[in-house]
DNA sequence: GATAAGGGTGGTAACGATAACAGCAGTGGT
DNA sequence: ACCACTGCTGTTATCGTTACCACCCTTATC
């Protein structure tokens, strides 16, 4: 087992210099194509393999994007990955990932170990986080980009969405339908950030309407699955027999919801309305179809791409903060159509 | 703006070695622990960040295992990897992720592209390769381990389990339930191989039970998501009206196959029995609830960076292959409920 | 008191590639 | 005949860290 080849080796092997060598394997390099396709030939028969390494260290360029989500297990931050990572791999950028856990403690230590490996800008999902996360971010010396979130006083660039404001448009359009008597399911604690800012559009919307936005129920420690939504759903319809609607956090929590009202003989819609949130696949398939707010998570994983890209491509890009606010769209399906008339 | 602060700055500030600076952030640097914290301290408020790329230069480790899985959008394979993640955490290893897209041609860019990064193993997901692909991988000199899937010709390690004879379990299991006139629902191309094993322990055990194995229905090109399948279920309810049962190719399917029913009005189960794969959170929560059978996806990724771990930090363990085969497990749900009695 | 052992520190070279510059031949314009 | 320019190639220094070796000083051991 002897020592892999290096460019040296290759370049004894052809003849040429190392530099030669290493123009072969660059995009833009100026070698004769002759030239240029021997020494690939060379170097693949030698079982060559270009080390990215050193070559990172020495051009100062790791073609790394550093990317936090709380977790990988969620189909919408899948989503927002997969697309992110897509269209980040046509500029020859590769995605360094990492999952906080819904934590932002461990988003700092995540941060912290990310930039050590020189990304050539960093991503987060949300808004909020530690007084040393955001130093670190703002003193990186490369773009960051925030996005699922709309926050106050960004650190850099934004591409996200208000979860208060969708929220509340959830709240308008059951309050159209003639609900009056609506309640929420979400995560107890405020972990997940993205979600008790939509517990807030809840509350705000509710009251807006002088409604009694009192109808909380707690799903526990996110991320909320189906099972909790069906476990709070339970507790909601003992708790809470009167009421007439219930939003949930998310899609799935909101199925899960759904499925306790089947199995409790409670018609839905009819008896009871339901709606979520983040247009999961699920939503779109249960019957019946679920009412629920599209972020378009992957438009935020292309957009996010393409700011990037722009700013690291074009010196020219001077713009120091871009804030580019998705407007998510509130789905209206069979879950939440308009009672029977009833008391 | 200047250029960020290096090793040789702390040292300078600190009235140390640059020697001593990098001790001083190594786990057994040997430094006196007050020295340690000083140059802790300068460094932080130089605002210094370690510089992995050029340590891993130098000591010719990257930290990286390279990963790579057909999408992430699939909770079974983000389950993977997050328990991947999260264990190769704890030995100070970094996943470094890459998606074929159910292609093995774009798997072969991939591999070429992450070996350049020096993983200090590689995992994929699968046992079908290109030629080219199992060369790079055989000869990268590192661990190489094959998962979801027990390969006749494994390259290196192996930790999955066989999809055929997970099928022929689910098959089994119908079959003593009562059902004889059983469908498949799969995804028309061979690019996930995984689907097409599954469809070929259909095919056998149908056979061995002396039954007809010729009730096929083609989902489209992999994933095979809800909607598929519940359009896939329509073709088999309009061409082959006597099927008492169907086994999808996953969960996902496999619930869109049962809100087919149900906006037909055939009874699941009682007229009709569906069994999905990969234990879903679905098939547990879904009313009513789906017969499935569990690959453990959190097993295998835990599996996977032990194995990993073990072999790259005892250099004792010399054992060239390891084969850990994992037992897919079928779960008997409602939807597979013995019919009642009927012609 | 001599010797060994080990914790703590520093100096130098090297990891494998590329930036920067230089050189050299060939081409075309004037 | 001269100059400018382009296309291709080579030389040298360097990116920021760690491996390796050397050294000093203290403490333990006999």
């Amino acid at each position: 087992m002897q020592k892999p080849p290096t460019m040296k080796d290759v370049a004894k092997a052809t003849g040429v210099s190392v530099m030669t060598v290493s123009r072969a394997f660059k995009q833009g390099g100026s070698v004769s194509t002759d030239t240029r396709d021997r020494i690939r030939q060379v170097a693949d028969d030698m079982g060559y393999v270009f080390d990215s390494m050193a070559a990172n260290l020495r051009s100062q360029k790791s073609g790394f994007i550093a990317v936090t989500v709380p977790t990988i297990d969620n189909a919408n931050f899948a989503d927002t990955v997969g697309a992110l990572s897509a269209r980040l791999e046509t500029a020859g950028l590769q995605v360094l990932l990492g999952y906080t856990n819904y934590d932002i403690a461990k988003e700092e230590q995540l941060v912290e170990q990310l930039l050590r490996r020189r990304p050539e800008a960093i991503v987060v999902t949300g808004g909020t986080h530690t007084d040393r996360t955001r130093r670190l971010l703002a003193n990186a010396g490369i773009p960051v980009v925030e996005t699922w979130d709309l926050p106050k006083t960004p650190i850099g660039h934004v591409v996200g969405f208000s979860n208060q404001a969708a929220m509340e448009a959830i709240v308008d359009h059951l309050v159209v339908q003639g609900f009056t008597r609506v309640g929420f399911i979400g995560g107890d604690a405020e972990n997940d950030t993205r979600g008790a800012d939509r517990r807030r559009g809840f509350i705000a919307a509710m009251q807006r309407h002088g409604l009694d936005a009192t109808r909380l129920i707690g799903g526990g420690l996110p991320p909320i699955s189906m099972q909790k939504g069906a476990v709070a759903m339970g507790n909601l319809l003992d708790v809470m027999p009167d009421a007439q609607a219930v939003i949930c956090v998310s899609d799935l929590s909101a199925f899960g919801a759904l499925t306790e009202c089947m199995r409790r003989g409670i018609a839905v819609p009819g008896q009871m309305a339901i709606a979520g949130f983040g247009a999961y696949e699920i939503s779109a398939v249960s019957v019946p179809t679920i009412t629920t707010a599209d972020p378009f998570p992957r438009d935020i994983g292309l957009r996010t791409a393409d700011l990037i890209i722009s700013v690291l491509t074009n010196a020219a890009d001077t713009r120091p903060q871009q804030i580019i606010a998705i407007a998510p769209k509130v789905i209206q399906r069979q879950s939440t159509a308009r009672p029977v008339a009833r008391q």
